[in-house]
DNA sequence: TGTATATATTCCCGTATGGGCATATGTACA
DNA sequence: TGTACATATGCCCATACGGGAATATATACA
């Protein structure tokens, strides 16, 4: 139960929702992340290291970067941000969060504009 | 955004989870909820409430009883209730209370054990 | 009208949560 | 070794949340 619980838990914060949905479209690392979805670092790597925490994602370093994957052995999980991603047009924040992934190169080597 | 993120806020806590598992399956009143469930009356009267707050359930008195139902037209809602059911041995709890939605006429007439 | 039952609501409290900010750690490179 | 950038973490605060206990409201029935 609380298996199925916590997970609900960590998809009612509206950014781990859009770093799990990113993440379900390619592998990004934290400045990607902080990038794409205009949210400071220190809460990007925080909300991350909660879904480490929590299994459904995992970290592997590339030199300056830490790139961040969603582990896809959750079923539950893997359905449902399946069917948000069905209907972008309901949620205009994930259209957005989308178009910018398109540009995700942009938001290499920029962490400091971010980061103070 | 928010729509999504207060759907998965309401599914976070345990025992409206469960209320909603048993309001999907057939329409039940407060005393029966609570029977079921083994909840005090007044946690799962304040649930209820939070559920129609959310458009989630729809309540109607008959008589002595106030008998709450699922309002079916959130899809993403129904679509993860139903996957939940699909695999009620992953969720010991679940088979309980299911168990116990068996017996629904036992938990009539029997709000009074439980509301003190 | 009085009593019993069913349900809703109020008050209060402990706790969890998310976030901002500053800072620490790690890596690359000159 | 020093600097710049990327990432993680610690501290602190405001707020939200869930729950218990008591109480209020509603209904039925004698």
């Amino acid at each position: 139960m609380d298996q199925l619980t916590n997970i609900f838990k960590t998809l009612s914060d509206e950014t781990r929702l859009r770093l799990l949905l990113l993440l379900q479209q390619e592998e990004l690392c934290v400045c990607q992340l902080s990038g794409i979805l205009d949210v400071p670092q220190p809460r990007v790597s925080k909300n991350l290291s909660k879904l480490r925490d929590m299994q459904l994602v995992a970290d592997e370093r590339k030199e300056k970067f830490v790139f961040y994957t969603l582990k896809r052995d959750n079923k539950l999980l893997m359905e449902i941000l399946e069917k948000i991603l069905e209907d972008p047009e309901l949620y205009p924040q994930l259209a957005v969060d989308r178009m910018r992934l398109g540009e995700k190169e942009k938001y290499l080597d920029r962490c400091g504009i971010r980061c103070g």
